[in-house]
RNA sequence: GGAGACGUCGCAUAGUCCGGUCGAGUGCACCACCCUGCUAAGGUGGAGUCCCCGUAAGGGGACCAGGGGUUCAAAUCCCCUCGUCUCCGCCA
């Protein structure tokens, strides 16, 4: 939520980052006029009720036999307290959803436009080449008999894979190899529930415009969650937080699922786009002027986890129009896929700045002892997608794949892995 | 699945039957000051969160799990939801 003190004082600070997203900026307006009538309502209210709390001292006070007649008077009082307060609900609730269609003021710096328009910030590591025709990740995964789409498919339907043998373990040791240095860098390891209620799938922004893409138990009314940042930034809704030892952050493991209702036909093959994966997410509580350097920290450890995998990958700061509602700034970091000749997207890290905190009603309390939004950053440190990476990028022409230096103590001291003869 | 109890200001509790004197007492913890003097005690005072008006000083309102209702008036009465706990049954 945007905070409304901001919206009263520079609203055209905020139609700026509508405009960068491609967004209305009239919503700005409609929001400011709704942030008035809604005051007005309630500046009339509290002096109606401010008058029923003194005549209710007096009826209280007064002896029996004039009790009947002041009561009387009152209930014309009580009726006019009863409306005004109907109007504040209803201005409160017009004000909110009028709030709700603004997304977080975009950071200084962050391109305009939407998909296509990132800035690449920088490119790393050399572009793989083959002095042999590369296998994608699923020919070779299934060489390694690590794979097998077919039996995800007759279990779960298309999307759903199951990892198997070296492939199971390959997904262990990448999470593993995450956690290990989430734990090194001051994360506190959290296994997170992935269904969660409404309320807190509402605060966290994923119930607007990608509201399509979660699944949803109406027997029970939760949410499966996409990501463990659903339930990461949940973890402290409704509290004071203590900042003054440095940042809150916290390392999610947790399985995702997601729809993908609005990506019919695309990555159709493999393991890239999947119902079902796991991620490790760091997530962070910190000071709103300590974000954007927390926003580098999580990019560098990012960086760090490709550049130890082996992995070539180039960092965008992605354009305004594709950051959805909650982030100010999103920076993915994308591994080359040799097979595809492109870069494509292993981590992403969003600085949400107060948005989320707003609205979850997270706060920490500031020097001068008073209580302030915190801001709330995520970022990816592994999952399951990054295998496509790792099995193309160092393919050998036997099928075989080297294991990156970094990993091998996650497997066993494994140094290849080698295709399964039957 | 069945039966019941409970949810109050950081923590622990009082208040709820009998609605107004309760935005709310007490203990512990906390902060300031005083006293005393040595491994502690005593005294006085202060302190919650959110919102509205105001440059400010200040004023006003809301909040007793959440929502709705009854009433001139609700922590207190009624209904619903959520949560916690206990017992029984059932399954691991």
């Amino acid at each position: 939520m945007i905070d409304p003190v901001l919206l009263r004082e520079n609203p055209e600070l905020i139609k700026h980052s509508q405009e960068l997203r491609g967004e209305s900026s009239a919503f700005v307006d409609e929001a400011v006029a709704a942030d008035a009538v809604r005051r007005a309502a309630i500046t009339e209210y509290e002096s109606l009720r401010a008058e029923q709390n003194a005549f209710g001292k007096q009826v209280a006070k007064a002896p029996k036999d004039e009790k009947a007649w002041l009561v009387a008077q009152a209930q014309d009082l009580a009726a006019r307290v009863k409306d005004a307060n109907q109007r504040v609900s209803e201005a409160e609730s017009e004000f909110r959803l009028a709030v709700q269609r603004l997304g977080n003021v975009v950071i200084d710096g962050v391109p305009a436009g939407g998909e296509d328009d990132f800035i690449v910030l920088r490119e790393v590591g050399e572009v793989p080449s083959f002095d042999f025709e590369p296998r994608d990740h699923l020919e070779i995964g299934e060489l390694l008999d690590a794979i097998d789409m077919g039996r995800g498919a007759k279990v779960s339907g298309a999307r759903f894979h199951f990892l198997k043998g070296i492939g199971a373990r390959l997904e262990l040791a990448i999470m593993n190899m995450g956690l290990d240095r989430a734990l090194a860098n001051g994360f506190t390891p959290l296994i997170t529930p992935t269904l969660v209620r409404p309320e807190i799938m509402q605060g966290t922004g994923f119930l607007g415009a990608h509201s399509e893409e979660i699944y949803y138990l109406p027997d029970d009314e939760l949410y499966l969650t996409g990501t463990s940042e659903v339930a990461l930034a949940g973890y402290h809704s409704d509290e004071i937080v203590d900042l003054s030892n440095g940042p809150l952050r916290y390392a999610g493991w947790s399985t995702c699922y997601r729809r993908e209702a609005g990506s019919h036909g695309k990555d159709t093959r493999g393991i890239i786009r999947v119902h079902q994966f796991n991620k490790l997410e760091m997530f962070s509580y910190v000071d709103p002027a300590d974000a954007e350097a927390e926003h580098e920290r999580l990019l560098g450890w990012q960086e760090e986890m490709l550049q130890a995998l082996g992995l070539t990958y180039r960092v965008i700061d992605v354009a305004a129009g594709d950051l959805g509602s909650s982030a100010a700034r999103k920076f993915d970091v994308e591994a080359w896929v040799p097979t595809q000749g492109a870069y494509r997207e292993l981590t992403s890290t969003s600085n949400c700045t107060t948005f989320q905190a707003r609205r979850l009603d997270i706060r920490h309390r500031t020097e001068s002892g008073r209580t302030a939004p915190v801001a709330t950053l995520n970022g990816t440190l592994a999952t399951t997608r990054w295998i496509v990476a790792i099995l193309e990028t160092h393919q050998q022409a036997d099928g075989s794949v080297v294991v990156p230096e970094a990993l091998r103590g996650y497997l066993g001291g494994l140094e290849v892995l080698e295709p399964v003869t039957r």
